[in-house]
DNA sequence: ACTTAGATTTCGCCG
DNA sequence: CGGCGAAGTCTAAGT
């Protein structure tokens, strides 16, 4: 994440038109290609904005946003840059590629520990009559786990898992089977769902998942 | 305006509860009193916020943030500090914006001939028991037109406009009074609907109602 | 203070 | 991909 305080005047044109008049700001380039003009007071809402996609041009004393399909546009031209620092917050938070979700549950199955502790692999894609549950894990009481694996934890992923928990649970020797969503980023709203339906949440973080990078924290410590 | 960049977990309580796990993330806190918490993806909007009116407490690894006059609460707990700096903005200059609803009413006011052939304007924001109509006018045969603007005209602005003509119409004296929705763009489904309704659809042009452009066909040719 | 309606709404789902 | 509805909607304006 780029964060860049300027004096800088701030022009919107399509939707609608916009200008900011001159004035220190500040801007914040997010990896995913969002662009927000903030300034002091204004509340929540920026006061100038670009969703992804965007194109984003840099020349000297100027910068041009573009929407990647559209016809908007945003241009910043600065006037005086006070700072600018760039932050490197995380790459699993950056990237999102499609075949993210399979490495996720490659990576997962090969340290089934990192969905909870004890666990092991019983198999990937363990068939229920609804569709196959991405990982069955037993843990160390012999317990049965089944994983949801997602790179975006949502509530529709919650529903999922647990129309198999329940298909999954009419076989009387896998009555108290329990259910794990992992995935890399998981919404508040689903964490409150899967927490009231006694599924448990699990954030992975593919870099470490990878041995690229250590973990935070001592898992389980 | 003050930013730090921390690793942190931020419990949310009020309308919901919400967990965001330990990680890298921008706390915003503008001198109104707003919070935001950005990660480095997830686009526009912030994880986490708070709007004012607030109180923010701050102790050693921690940061509380209340609602002034409410439930809600932020808890910030702070793992490690990366950057904290804060930055006098002064107070920046109010945003202009054109080609809003409020702009189209009041270009439409002056020329409402662009709404249908021959209309004059009797009044804006013409009251009804139930709210104003943008427009009310006349046209050459003397009958009424009640004229709702909007700038993207859907299903429910066709509604909005049914709604008072059905008040409009209880008046003996217009209960001929017709109806048009005109916008600088209007949904097809909106479109049918207005006129299984006997409402007149318009699309009207930005800048040929400023003057900035010549129409690109001739009017009622 | 409460209610209503607009927003460059954004965001997510479902066809 | 477009339409629809929800959002911790937020925000400004009117009563």
């Amino acid at each position: 994440m780029r964060l860049v305080v300027a004096r800088c005047e701030v022009r919107y044109s399509g939707r609608l038109s916009a200008v900011l008049p001159e004035a220190l700001r500040l801007l914040m380039f997010k990896s995913d290609g969002s662009v927000m003009v903030h300034s002091d007071a204004g509340g929540y809402k920026p006061e100038n904005w670009m969703t992804p996609p965007t194109v984003i041009e840099e020349s000297e004393g100027e910068i041009v946003v573009r929407k990647l399909g559209g016809e908007d546009r945003l241009d910043i031209r600065l006037a005086e840059i006070v700072s600018d620092v760039t932050h490197d917050m995380g790459e699993a938070a950056a990237l999102q590629k499609d075949g993210v979700e399979r490495e996720l549950q490659e990576l997962l199955a090969d340290a089934p520990e990192w969905c909870g502790e004890g666990f092991r692999l019983v198999r990937r894609e363990w068939p229920t009559d609804i569709g196959p549950v991405d990982l069955m894990c037993r843990d160390a009481q012999e317990d049965w786990i089944a994983v949801e694996i997602k790179r975006l934890g949502t509530i529709s992923a919650v529903e999922q898992l647990t129309r198999y928990l329940e298909r999954i649970r009419l076989d009387p020797s896998m009555g108290s089977c329990r259910g794990v969503l992992a995935a890399q980023s998981i919404k508040p709203q689903a964490r409150v769902l899967a927490e009231a339906r006694g599924i448990d949440c699990v954030e992975v973080d593919l870099a470490v998942l990878r041995g690229e990078r250590e973990p935070d924290l001592t898992l389980f410590a």
